[in-house]
DNA sequence: CGCCTTGTGTATCTTTTGATACCATCGCGA
DNA sequence: TCGCGATGGTATCAAAAGATACACAAGGCG
């Protein structure tokens, strides 16, 4: 790979020069537009990305329903890829560039060996294990237990939280997409918010009060 | 611990002679009764079971509903006791000995230690993370996308082929508690699959055709 | 400007799921 | 033997969620 101005001072968590300079030698950038597809359910894998700027979106999808299972933003890898580097494995979810995103490609072969070599690197596996596990277990016991009128309120509060903003770009087809529902029924729900005074509707977008 | 006849034989993912010693050196052998809670909810965690002989059954609770996780069986341990020795972590679920179990239970600050020291430890580990992950993330595609009547077939099915028998021993009330719902509605689907011929219903036991 | 895509509002109808209630039966233990 | 809890059948009603269809508006683009 090219030297690159400044990759580690957003990869913060590869702190061995050792094991900076494997992934120099071994590494790949890869830019993705808005909408790109990066991986597809079903897909074998042979790679593991690392996100440096931007986001992927991570879902699944049956038919025409799809629903969001989590992002991986800078600094983190996906679930999938990380399977597929220690058992044969083929993808159960599809990843989608949200955004300009740029990504460091590893080749998967060198998961494990790294992860007994470099203490950080060990970390960030077992980071990223644990980490996705948490995120899917709450989003499991929402779908399981939270009715979707509780879980529109809830993904609209985090949207807040996480863009520090109360005006929240999403279409309600996108909505209906994270939460693994249909359109009618995000509209139905948001209306009846919007009478109830807890937010405000426009086109393109929902201003929380 | 005291030495136990055979621990090896029924634990043949830890080879290395020198891990063995450890464990045996820093495990304790716990035996568990039916209907025993051995996890609960939001509880500080600082030891990993190891499940020697029998099971434990990981879910969810919330109010008087509840949602089947996963089990834990010979030769496994669980993910929230995993998560604990990682990180600063309390359980999301509960665990209950769903007959007599035997545990070996270590204690939380060697599991890291261990996993840089013994390549069958780490295996072990990467292993657990990963399966934990595919389970939870099967069901979850489940729950999100299969109406009720589905996943009662599939939970039939799975434990058909599991416990080899048509001959399938469980109350509707425990059906539901596994699948997240209530008696009446399992009730209802099943005496549906009755009327269908897929299946006869008996007093604590369910017989596929 | 007209055209097309995307986004939104809403009505109607059906299906699924849940809540409640009541009753019958079984089997265990006092 | 009686009582009681666990199990299961079922009826009724309500709520949640989904399917379909249609209308209209906003905005980009040739």
């Amino acid at each position: 790979m090219e030297a690159t101005i400044d990759l580690f001072g957003k990869l913060k968590s590869f702190s061995e020069p050792e094991l900076q300079k494997e992934i120099l030698k071994h590494g790949k950038l890869l830019k993705a537009n808005k909408g790109d597809i990066l991986i597809k359910e079903g897909q074998h894998l042979n790679f593991l990305p690392i996100v440096i700027k931007g986001q992927i979106r991570v879902y699944q999808q049956k038919e025409d329903r799809e629903i969001l299972l989590y992002y991986v933003g800078p600094e983190q890898t996906c679930m999938m890829s990380l399977s597929s580097a220690y058992f044969d494995y083929n993808s159960a979810a599809n990843g989608m560039a949200t955004e300009p995103t740029e990504i460091l490609v590893l080749p998967s072969y060198l998961i494990a060996d790294w992860q007994l070599k470099y203490p950080s690197w060990n970390k960030f596996i077992i980071k990223t294990f644990k980490s996705r596990y948490d995120e899917l277990l709450a989003t499991f016991g929402s779908v399981a237990f939270t009715p979707i009128q509780g879980r529109v309120k809830q993904y609209l509060l985090e949207r807040m939280k996480k863009d520090n903003s109360k005006k929240i770009p999403v279409s309600h087809q996108t909505l209906a997409n994270e939460l693994g529902t249909t359109r009618v029924v995000v509209s139905r729900i948001l209306k009846q918010f919007e009478k109830d005074k807890t937010l405000k509707l426009y086109r393109g977008y929902i201003q929380l009060a």
